[in-house]
DNA sequence: CCTTCGTCTATTTTT
DNA sequence: TAGACGAAGG
C-alpha cells in the first residue's frame, strides 16, 4: 500500500473511530427491536414508507387493477389474481415473492372486495411483517391495518391470549410468560436434577432438544411415553411431561408451545375454529418451505372447510396461499420439513403451482453458480433461475494465510469498493456459517474504522443484565412464574444463598404453592436461618411494591426504572470495579431506552385507533392488549429475532456493512456479498460431513448465500484458522468447487508445499512447488500486493505422533485432514484407524505414518 | 454465604 | 478462547 493512501487511511480511520467506534460498540450491543415497528408507523402516517427500489410507489386507496399489476411478469401476474382455490408459489430466490405477496393483498382488498381485517398473511419474522404491512399500506392506504401479519408465534400467541378463557383445561391464564431457550433449558435442568438424571449423560440441552421434536410434531407427554421403545425413551418422555408439568404451573410456554397448544385449541373448541376460519378469509403463508409439522396443521386447520350451518348459506372455506422454494430450506435442524411444500398439491387438492424463475436480483454469472452448486443435490425439482441482466462481474476468491489476514482482505476491499467504486458501506454483507467467525472480522473493522453491525450472535437479550431485569419484569407480571422469581431471588447479592432456596422449594412444594407464595410466608418455611428469613421478606416487600406499581398503571419502562433502582440491581453494578459491568450498566441503560421507546410507539397506536375507524375485532384485539403495558412489552422481547434488528437501508449516510450468519441472511440482500470461510469442516460445518442429509441442507444455505447478492461476490478461505487454541488446516470448501472455475477470478491461491495446502503467501523459498490438488487452482497471480503476512505458524512437520485416540483430528499429506475413528496395538505396533472423509477410512502404522496431530 | 481459583468442555444454524 | 461448574477457603 503506498505511503499515501496508507496516511489517507489512518486519517479516515482516526476519525472514523471517533464518530462511529462508541456507536459501534453499543449499537452492535443493543439492537432496538422495534425499529421494525417503527417501519409500520411511518407507513401509518404515510411517510417513509418502505417501497422496493422501482415498485410499489405510493398510490391512493382508489388504486385501480392496471397499476397493481404494473410491472410484473405472467406467473408473478398469475399468482397476484388467482382465486378459487389453494396456490402454490414456487419462488426462486430474487424473484419477486414479496412483490406478488404485496400485491396480491392489495389486489384482494381494492379489488376483490376483501376486508382488510380477514387477511392473515405469516412471515418469518417481524421485521417482514412490518415490511409487508408498510407495502401494502403504501397501496392501499391506513385500511390495511385492520389486517395481520405477523410471525407464526405471534399470530399464536395472539390468539391464545384471546381465546384461553375458553379452554381453561389448558391452565393458562392469559398473562402467561414465554420462555426461550435460556429458560426452557434452566427449568429442564431442574427437571433433570429433581428427577437423578445424570446430567452428563443426558445434558438438558439435547433432551430438550427432543421435547421441542416432540411439540413439533404435536405429540404430548402421554403418547410419547406411550411409544416409548426403550428405557431411554421412557427417560425422555418422563422428563417431558415433567417439564411440562412445571411449565404450565408457572403459567408458562415454550416457543413449541405456542404453535402445538394453538392447534389444540383450534381442534379441541370448534367455536373457536370456526371463529377463525370465519374471520380470516384469505391466508397467506411466506417462506413456506420452513414449516414444521404442527406450523403446517395450524395452516390446515385455518384454512379447512367450515361447517354446515343448517339453515345458513354455506361459507366457502378460506383461501390459502404460501409461497417458498425448497432449495431455500435451511431449518430442518429446527423441525422444519420441506415435504411441507413437496406435497402442497397433494395435501390441498386442486391446488394451483405457479412457478416464479425469473430473477430480478442478480446478475447471471451469481445465478449461473448458485445453480451449479444447488444441482448438486439429490430429488430436487429441476428448476433453474435465470436473470435478465447477463454477464455481470466475475466472482472474486481470495485464499488467505489466517482467518485474521482473510479479515484483513475483506476489510481492505470494502474500503476499495466505497472509495473507488462508490458503494455505501450498507450496501455490503460478509456473511458466515458460525457466529464465532465474526470476531477477527470486529478486530479488523474496529482497527481500520470500518463502520460495522453485527447482527445475531451474543445477542442482546441474552446478556446476563438485561436476562436479570427481564426476569424481573416477568416475575412482576407473571408471580407464578417460578423460574423467574428463583432467577433473580439473590440478584443482586442479597444474601439469599442455596440453603435459604432450597428451603423455600420444598416448602412450596409440600403446600403444594407456587415459589411467590413460599416467599410471602417465609415464616412458616422450616429451616431457614433468621438471617436469610429477613432477606427472604426484604425480597417479598420488594416484588409487592413493584407489583403494585404495576396495578396502579404504570407503564413498562416505569416499571422497569424501578425495578434497576428499587432492586439494588443498578447500584450494584455501578459500585463495582469489574470493568465489564460499566458495559452492563450501559446495556440496562439501553434497555430502558427500548421499553421507552416501546411506551411511546404504544402510545402512537392508540392515538391512531382513536382517528381511524377500525373494525370490532382489531379493537377486542387492542383491548386485551391495552391494559397491559408490561405484558405486551414482555411479549415483543420475547418474539424478536435477530433478522428484525437489521437498520432500514437511509438514504443518506454511508451506512453501515452488516457481519452475519448465513441463516440470518436469508431473505434479505446486497450488492456485495462476501461469503467467508468456505472450507469443509467449517462451511460445510464438520457435523454436516457425515450425513447426506445435513450435506445437503448446507449446500442450500450456501445457494442462499450466494443468491443475496446482486452485483458483486465475493468467496474467500483461509488455509490456517485457530479454533479453540489449535490452528486447523481445512481444505477448500466442497462449495467452491462446485462453482464452475470460469466463474471465479481468483486473487490469491493455494501452493502444496510438501502435502502441505499453504496459500501463496506463506512459501518459505526453498522448497515451493507448483499449485497443487487440494485448492482451487487456475491462472491467478501467485501473489501480490506484499503486505508482510506470516503465517500462523511453520509448515514444518516435527511432531512424531505419540499416542493419538478416537476422536482425534489429523493430518496427513497425500490424505489431508480425517478423524481418529479407532486405536488399535501400542508402541511401535500402533495403529490408527483414521477417516478421511471422501479419502475413505485407512488403517495407519503410526510409527511410519507421516500424522500430524491438530 | 460468598468469592476465587482451577478444571473442564463445548462451539451450528434460531422462531 | 471463554464460559460454566465445582471445590475449597475467607
Amino acid at each position: 500500500m503506498a505511503p499515501v493512501v496508507r496516511r489517507a487511511r489512518r486519517a479516515r480511520a482516526e476519525e472514523q473511530v471517533r464518530r462511529y467506534d462508541c456507536w459501534v460498540m453499543t449499537d452492535a450491543a443493543s439492537p432496538n427491536p422495534f425499529a421494525a415497528f417503527g417501519a409500520r408507523l411511518d407507513a401509518l402516517h404515510g411517510a417513509g414508507a418502505v417501497p422496493a427500489p422501482g415498485v410499489d410507489g405510493p398510490s391512493g386507496p382508489d388504486e385501480d387493477e392496471a397499476r397493481l399489476l404494473e410491472g410484473l411478469n405472467g406467473p408473478q401476474r398469475e399468482a397476484v389474481v388467482h382465486t378459487g382455490g389453494p396456490v402454490l408459489v414456487v419462488a426462486g430466490a430474487g424473484s419477486g415473492k414479496t412483490r406478488v405477496l404485496t400485491r396480491r393483498i392489495a389486489h384482494l382488498i381494492s379489488r376483490c372486495g376483501v376486508h382488510p381485517g380477514s387477511v392473515l398473511a405469516i412471515t418469518f419474522t417481524n421485521k417482514a411483517a412490518a415490511e409487508m404491512r408498510a407495502r401494502v399500506t403504501a397501496l392501499v392506504g391506513r385500511r390495511a391495518r385492520a389486517m395481520w401479519v405477523s410471525t407464526f408465534h405471534s399470530a399464536c400467541v395472539r390468539i391464545l391470549r384471546a381465546e384461553l378463557g375458553e379452554a381453561p383445561e389448558f391452565g393458562l391464564r392469559r398473562n402467561f410468560s414465554i420462555y426461550d431457550d435460556a429458560d426452557a433449558r434452566r427449568l429442564m435442568a431442574l427437571v433433570l436434577r429433581d428427577e437423578d438424571v445424570d446430567a452428563k449423560k443426558f445434558p438438558p440441552r439435547s433432551v430438550l432438544a427432543r421435547v421441542s421434536n416432540a411439540k413439533n410434531e404435536l405429540t404430548g407427554p402421554a403418547e410419547a411415553l406411550a411409544d416409548a421403545a426403550s428405557g431411554n425413551d421412557e427417560l425422555h418422555a418422563r422428563a417431558y411431561a415433567e417439564y411440562d408439568r412445571r411449565l404450565r404451573a408457572a403459567n408458562a410456554v415454550d416457543f413449541d408451545d405456542l404453535i402445538m397448544l394453538t392447534v389444540r385449541l383450534l381442534r379441541t373448541h370448534p367455536d373457536v375454529r370456526e371463529k377463525y376460519r370465519r374471520r380470516f378469509r384469505q391466508v397467506l403463508v411466506d417462506e413456506y418451505q420452513d414449516t414444521n409439522h404442527a406450523q403446517y396443521m395450524l395452516i390446515r386447520e385455518l384454512c379447512s372447510p367450515l361447517d354446515p350451518v343448517p339453515g345458513a348459506p354455506a361459507v366457502p372455506p378460506p383461501e390459502l396461499m404460501v409461497v417458498g422454494d425448497s432449495d431455500q430450506s435451511i431449518y430442518s435442524f429446527r423441525g422444519a420439513d420441506v415435504r411441507n411444500i413437496l406435497d402442497f398439491e397433494k395435501d390441498f387438492p386442486g391446488a394451483r403451482t405457479i412457478l416464479l424463475e425469473q430473477n430480478y436480483r442478480s446478475t447471471q454469472t451469481i445465478l449461473s453458480a448458485a445453480n451449479a452448486v444447488i444441482g448438486n443435490n439429490p430429488d430436487r425439482p429441476a428448476k433453474k433461475l435465470w436473470s435478465s441482466v447477463s454477464g455481470g462481474e466475475r466472482i472474486i476468491g481470495y485464499v488467505s494465510d489466517t482467518e485474521h489476514d482473510e479479515a484483513r482482505w475483506v476489510a481492505d476491499e470494502i474500503d476499495r469498493l466505497h472509495d473507488e467504486e462508490g458503494c455505501k458501506y450498507s450496501d455490503t454483507a460478509v456473511f458466515y456459517r458460525t457466529n464465532a467467525q465474526s470476531r477477527p472480522f470486529e478486530e479488523v473493522f474496529i482497527r481500520l474504522g470500518l463502520p460495522y453491525r453485527v447482527v445475531g450472535g451474543v445477542r442482546f437479550y441474552e446478556r446476563r443484565e438485561v436476562r436479570d431485569a427481564l426476569s424481573y419484569l416477568r416475575a412482576i407480571a407473571n408471580p407464578v412464574d417460578d423460574v423467574s422469581v428463583r432467577r433473580i431471588l439473590n440478584v443482586p447479592k442479597r444474601g439469599i444463598g442455596a440453603r435459604a432456596e432450597a428451603a423455600l422449594e420444598v416448602f412450596a412444594a409440600d403446600e403444594g404453592i407456587a415459589f411467590t407464595e413460599a416467599v410471602d410466608r417465609v415464616d412458616e418455611v422450616p429451616g431457614m436461618a433468621t438471617r436469610s428469613t429477613r432477606q427472604v421478606r426484604a425480597f417479598g416487600e420488594l416484588m409487592r411494591g413493584l407489583r403494585g406499581l404495576v396495578e396502579q398503571g404504570a407503564p413498562a419502562d416505569q416499571v422497569l426504572a424501578a425495578v434497576l433502582k428499587d432492586s439494588g440491581l443498578l447500584d450494584e453494578l455501578k459500585a463495582s470495579k469489574d470493568p465489564q459491568d460499566q458495559t452492563r450498566v450501559e446495556n440496562l441503560v439501553e434497555l430502558v431506552a427500548v421499553a421507552q421507546e416501546f411506551v411511546a410507539q404504544a402510545h402512537v397506536v392508540d392515538l391512531e385507533a382513536d382517528q381511524v375507524a377500525v373494525d370490532d375485532e382489531e379493537l377486542d384485539a387492542r383491548a386485551l392488549e391495552g391494559d397491559d403495558s408490561l405484558g405486551v412489552f414482555l411479549e415483543r422481547i420475547a418474539l424478536v429475532a435477530d433478522s428484525d434488528q437489521i437498520p432500514d437501508a437511509d438514504p443518506d449516510s454511508p451506512g453501515v456493512v452488516t457481519l452475519m450468519t448465513l441463516h440470518t441472511a436469508k431473505g434479505l440482500e446486497f450488492d456485495n456479498v462476501f461469503l467467508t470461510g468456505m472450507e469443509d469442516g467449517v462451511f460445510p460445518h464438520m457435523r454436516a460431513l457425515a450425513s447426506k442429509d445435513e450435506l445437503a441442507e448446507e449446500r442450500r444455505l450456501s445457494y442462499v448465500g450466494i443468491t443475496r447478492a446482486r452485483r458483486r461476490l465475493y468467496v474467500s478461505r483461509a488455509a490456517v484458522r485457530s479454533a479453540w487454541g489449535a490452528p486447523q488446516y481445512n481444505p477448500a470448501s466442497r462449495f467452491l468447487e462446485e462453482i464452475p472455475a470460469e466463474l471465479i477470478d481468483w486473487q490469491r491461491t493455494a501452493v502444496e508445499l510438501d502435502g502441505w495446502t499453504l496459500s501463496a503467501g506463506a512459501r518459505t523459498g526453498a522448497s515451493r512447488r507448483a499449485a497443487g490438488a487440494s485448492g482451487p487452482r487456475d491462472d491467478a497471480p501467485a501473489f501480490g500486493s506484499g503486505r508482510g503476512h506470516m503465517p500462523a505458524s511453520g509448515a514444518g512437520r516435527d511432531s512424531r505422533i505419540v499416542s493419538l485416540e478416537a476422536g482425534d483430528r489429523v493430518l496427513h499429506p497425500s490424505f489431508g485432514l480425517g478423524t481418529v475413528v479407532a486405536t488399535s496395538g501400542s508402541g511401535d505396533n500402533a495403529k490408527a484407524d483414521v477417516d478421511f472423509g471422501s479419502g475413505g477410512v485407512k488403517r495407519l502404522a503410526l510409527r511410519f505414518a507421516p500424522l500430524e496431530k491438530l
